[in-house]
DNA sequence: CTGTTAGCGCTTTCAA
DNA sequence: TTGAAAGCGCTAACAG
């Protein structure tokens, strides 16, 4: 137990009052520039202060105040590059509006992820900025009760009344699908991420819908994944390569996944682009120096970030704000990693 | 402002109480399962408080025990993938120990790394692990004052009487050197870190040290590099390359530092490893998918993150433990990216 | 077994 | 311009 100082005791607003010589209210003002106090008294309450390295407990203000001035930010994993970027730019803005973030990683796990809203909860924090693994609408409201503003980021939860910021899924999956029938592919595969994620399930359907606009010229040859992981994409690739009519180009709905086949193609003595086209949702800093390089659809995560947290800090703000849904557009960047067939 | 119920009040547990025909304090009992208390006041408590949803405030509860059962983890950078594995490992061993992970990034800046102690401080943390930019002893003692517990995870203060957990950045550069000396290497040369940095600064003592064992027939061909990022590796590159008698070899102190000097490389045409071998302190899950594969010391950030955690949660038990300084066993992984020189 | 009382460290009326 | 008093929500003696 080292949390007090040699005397045996945490340096308090009332040490700092007594040595300045003034009441504890005196001396809250003056270390919050409230109310009006003869310059005198002030600086010899910073004086005393500075004296003592006196450190007010946030604990006890916000008890008082109700308001934390802290801010939840709960994702599934904070090892991916997505959401360590969108963590960046969250806390940027959120350290700019005058806001603190405590992070919460679930693992990607829905019950950790109820214990960290509940934990977030009792910590009574100001707001609540979540990627949400695939609570549903029920379960969250069961959780969080509505009691604190709340915005989604990467996912959604339809009905919940809150805002949110996702990527336009459906553009960046058109972007992919079509430059693979453009250059002649006539079997497309798709490795799926996790289905009860907004990004998972939206970029699983727009692929779906993409293949229809292209009927009957051109035709689903398999959708294999459920998960983002490197390792389900090795799997998945293995799956889509032993098909009787196997892909020729190959959409990744992220780039662990892309990885995953890149190893597995390897593995297998597949070449890629000649025998099998590959391309990702999602870009990563290394792409360009992959072999082949990646084709990605590329976005700028940081921002998602910084979108998020304004919305949050807006529906923060006394004025109830009309919860808002933004999608960040994408564009696709072409690199080795795509051909066309033999 | 939304922090309260319909009724327009946060649910507390006097309204428990109320609710269950019992006192505060029996309410308090029950709830944390403290003392002998009649299962059917046990019961009826426990339905009150499911009945009202309520979420006992960590905020009173702290402040009345001066216990916060949060730690604050304090990096130069969440996106880096060695700081976010060790931050899972981290709060995996915390979480399990019941702490809970309070995360600040100070984007590399001493100035906010002291913000982000006084944040921490403020709130009461019981325990810091912290991986410091380069904060010197007087500084950091300046801000914390000893208050409360530290683990320095990846750096360290010397002298400061905390414990710390690094990784063997002697051994790891050894292995490094060696391996491109046996190879035929003479001339080679090292893209540095941020020398305010413990690896980075061990990095580069290493990297000398070494060289000089194998002195006069081995020379040191050029050392360049402040920082540890892509972009970093790309200038510190280029001056290298431009050298009179420029390296035949590079040692990167990280992986985003090779991969500037990939390309690097690429933009000047020089071949990797025909041209110029190369091999990076820290291991990359893709390391293995780049155009060469990239050889690399490599280890387990997850574990560093756990021991540091470990410790912390040693020293924040009741029994004064002695400060223990761990250093973490590295490898290294031969990939395409060096050969001999021509 | 349970209620009463006090108080953690701060802010905020209300008086002076 | 300043102080006294109350209270945020909880827990920990201390009684009963």
């Amino acid at each position: 137990m080292r949390n007090r100082l040699q005397n045996g005791h945490v340096v308090t607003l009332a040490d700092v009052a007594r040595r300045a010589g003034v009441s504890a209210s005196t001396a809250s003002r003056a270390l919050n520039g409230r109310g009006e106090l003869s310059d005198q008294t002030r600086a010899a309450v910073a004086d005393a202060a500075r004296a003592l390295q006196f450190q007010p407990s946030q604990l006890a203000r916000s008890l008082r105040t109700s308001t934390t001035h802290t801010v939840g930010f709960v994702v599934p994993d904070v090892s991916s590059p997505f959401y360590a970027a969108a963590l960046k730019g969250a806390q940027t803005t959120l350290h700019d509006a005058g806001y603190r973030t405590l992070l919460m990683d679930c693992e990607q796990s829905a019950d950790r992820e109820i214990e960290a809203l509940q934990t977030l909860l009792a910590h009574r924090v100001d707001g609540l900025l979540v990627s949400t693994v695939g609570l549903g609408r029920e379960r969250f409201e069961e959780v969080t009760g509505g009691r604190v503003p709340c915005v989604f980021f990467d996912s959604s939860i339809v009905g919940s009344g809150e805002g949110s910021v996702i990527l336009d899924n459906y553009a960046g999956i058109d972007l992919l699908v079509d430059h693979f029938v453009e250059h002649g592919h006539r079997r497309i595969g798709l490795l799926a991420g996790s289905p009860s994620e907004t990004s998972g399930f939206e970029r699983r359907a727009a692929f779906e819908a993409a293949m229809a606009r292209h009927e009957p010229h051109v035709t689903i040859a398999g959708i294999a994944g459920r998960e983002w992981s490197l390792h389900e994409g090795t799997h998945a690739t293995h799956e889509l390569l032993a098909l009787e009519e196997p892909p020729t180009a190959l959409v990744a709905s992220s780039v662990e996944l892309a990885l995953g086949a890149m190893l597995t193609c390897r593995e297998r003595g597949v070449r890629i682009p000649d025998d099998l086209a590959l391309a990702a949702f999602d870009d990563a800093y290394f792409a360009e120096l992959l072999d082949p390089p990646l084709t990605a659809v590329t976005y700028r995560p940081r921002e998602v970030g910084e979108a998020a947290a304004s919305l949050l800090v807006e529906a923060m703000g006394d004025d109830e704000p009309g919860a808002r849904d933004l999608r960040f557009d994408v564009r696709l960047i072409v690199r080795g990693s795509c051909g066309c067939p033999r």
